[in-house]
DNA sequence: GGAACCCTTCAAAGCTATAT
DNA sequence: ATATAGCTTTGAAGGGTTCC
């Protein structure tokens, strides 16, 4: 047996689904199974067996004998990251009148694998200030105060993982989750530039879970109590109109 | 009737978990 | 590390259906 692909996983059978849900999404409306199976170079009866069972699951239709399409269960799922990307909307207003309010820097972190990955952030111009989306900016979890904040929700099993990662110890961890947790906010008392105090609140979906961090970047001397409320605040109008209902 | 296509069956090969 | 058993996946072959 063999086969070259692209986008290979460690289970053969995955890459060829990934490679009909593509030829699916790619021709839009209904395909034979002929013209899947020249597409993807699978032979028919592996297309049609793979095929089957993912109808069997929902994600692919028979529009009629021997035609296939994408079915309704990728929409379900497809509406479930929709939602998980509606945070970088939403967050953009509160996060301009944080800017305006501090006169610094505010940046809104969502957890990608085992980083914080930097997805939007404020730039102040002459037209005042404006959201700009950051691409690349990534920092391990366990280093930085929004990545902390994205580790709340995680099991013992793998903080273990993240600390070993950094070459923490467990317990510490725990122990400054534990705090942040009660605080309701995550500060960054190891930052590269010692004049600057990094804090982050966390961001809720409509489950409760932490979506993503929203970052204030200011003066240690000017980071009062009231900055750090303003922070809260504001993580909260974003929390709410995702649907968070504070119990 | 013949060609083209879809679908199912089944033997073989490959993979994975478990025992030693 | 190796052997083994059981499970999964594959592709060829052939039956059934549709179309011209």
């Amino acid at each position: 047996m063999s086969e070259s692909s692209a986008a290979s996983t460690s289970i053969q059978v995955l890459s060829r689904m990934f490679s009909l849900l593509d030829t699916l999404a790619h021709e839009g409306d209904s395909v034979s199974l002929k013209s899947i199976s020249e597409q993807t170079g699978l032979h028919p009866s592996t297309a049609h067996r793979i095929l089957n069972d993912l109808a069997v699951g929902g994600m692919v239709e028979r529009s009629g004998p021997g035609a296939y399409r994408l079915g309704l269960r990728l929409l379900a799922l497809g509406n479930q990251v929709r939602a998980r990307l509606d945070v970088r909307e939403l967050a953009v207003r509160p996060m301009q009148e944080l800017h305006r309010q501090t006169g610094h820097t505010v940046s809104l972190f969502v957890r990608q694998d085992d980083d914080a990955l930097c997805v939007e952030r404020t730039v102040s111009e002459r037209s005042g200030v404006q959201v700009t989306r950051v691409m690349g900016l990534r920092v391990p979890l366990a280093s930085h105060a929004a990545g902390k904040l994205l580790m709340l929700q995680d099991s013992t099993t793998v903080l273990q993982v993240l600390a070993a990662a950094q070459g923490l110890r467990l317990e510490s961890l725990q122990a400054e989750l534990a705090a942040i947790r009660q605080q309701g906010l995550a500060l960054d008392s190891d930052s590269p530039d010692p004049l600057l105090q990094l804090a982050a609140a966390p961001v809720y979906d409509d489950q409760g879970r932490v979506c993503a961090a929203l970052v204030l970047n200011a003066p240690v001397a000017r980071f009062g109590q009231d900055w750090q409320d303003a922070l809260k605040h504001t993580a909260a109008r974003i929390s709410a109109s995702l649907g968070w209902t504070h119990r």
